[in-house]
DNA sequence: TATTGTTATACTCTATAACTATA
DNA sequence: TATAGTTATAGAGTATAACAATA
């Protein structure tokens, strides 16, 4: 029981992550993939294209999803103005909070379970799953900062 | 950049595993919902009630569910001998070869990007999870294993 | 009365294919 | 011709509320 394949061990870890992502999301109204879009947005406006593939969603799926939260004044798009075809999904300042209120909340609650571990260990294990995801990012593109 | 807490850590590894999930899924003609459905009912069949809560799903979320995946053969319900209002959800013959393709398919591509660890690195980690996990456990009552 | 599971309903999420407008 | 994004459509996933049958 104890001894457990790390890749194992990812994947549980993993879905206890989404349950707690999901519950955060409905404490602040919003579905999973709606708080997961706010959050990608945080560090600036994207393009539909980087968005799409940052959260590996097909486009026309994305069109919905920044639809249904744009009517909710979350976001917003912005012309693009080297390229008419384009847009750039901007948060407003309502969905910046909100996006802000749910990330604190999922890392909030991500502490808590956290207690057993010291803070050598804590930067140890951060540190290996820094150390997977650029392995990840090597091989799809797809950054995760 | 390789500062950064353990609690985003996670998050972001959960993302990064769970598109993982998404790809491995699709080649096996699955939805990542039913895959995970699947992967849990390889311990042995499971009623309807435990198996919502090991899934974060309302029961009527999850009827649909085992409805949609029962149709094609790789679950049946089976009657609680003990209970006549339950059932038990188990896997067909073909089902448990599926469930088990898939969850090979998933460690096997997480194996890939493990390339950067070496063993006791991992078992550090893999121990690590254990620990949240039971912490989360401890918390919520879901069971991991 | 409480619990197990289903049904009815209304959304959201997602992909495929076809489309428009711009590059 | 290629690319950015949308529309149309169909199916899957999800929750809430009301229900049936059994405990």
């Amino acid at each position: 029981m104890d001894v457990l394949r790390l890749a194992d061990a990812l994947v549980r870890v993993s879905h206890m992550v989404q349950h707690v992502f999901a519950d955060v999301s409905r404490d602040h109204g919003l579905t999973p993939q709606q708080t997961q879009l706010l959050c990608r947005l945080v560090r600036g406006p994207m393009g539909m294209g980087d968005l799409g593939r940052a959260l590996h969603l097909e486009r026309s799926s994305l069109t919905g999803l920044v639809d249904r939260i744009e009517r909710r004044d979350l976001v917003l798009r912005l012309a693009d103005p080297h390229d008419r075809r384009a847009c750039r999904v901007a948060l407003t300042e309502q969905g910046a909070q909100v996006a802000d209120a749910a990330h604190g909340a999922v890392t909030g609650r991500l502490d808590l379970l956290l207690d057993g571990l010291d803070d050598a260990e804590r930067e140890r294990v951060s540190s290996a799953i820094v150390l997977i995801l650029a392995g990840h990012t090597a091989a799809t593109g797809v950054r995760w900062t």
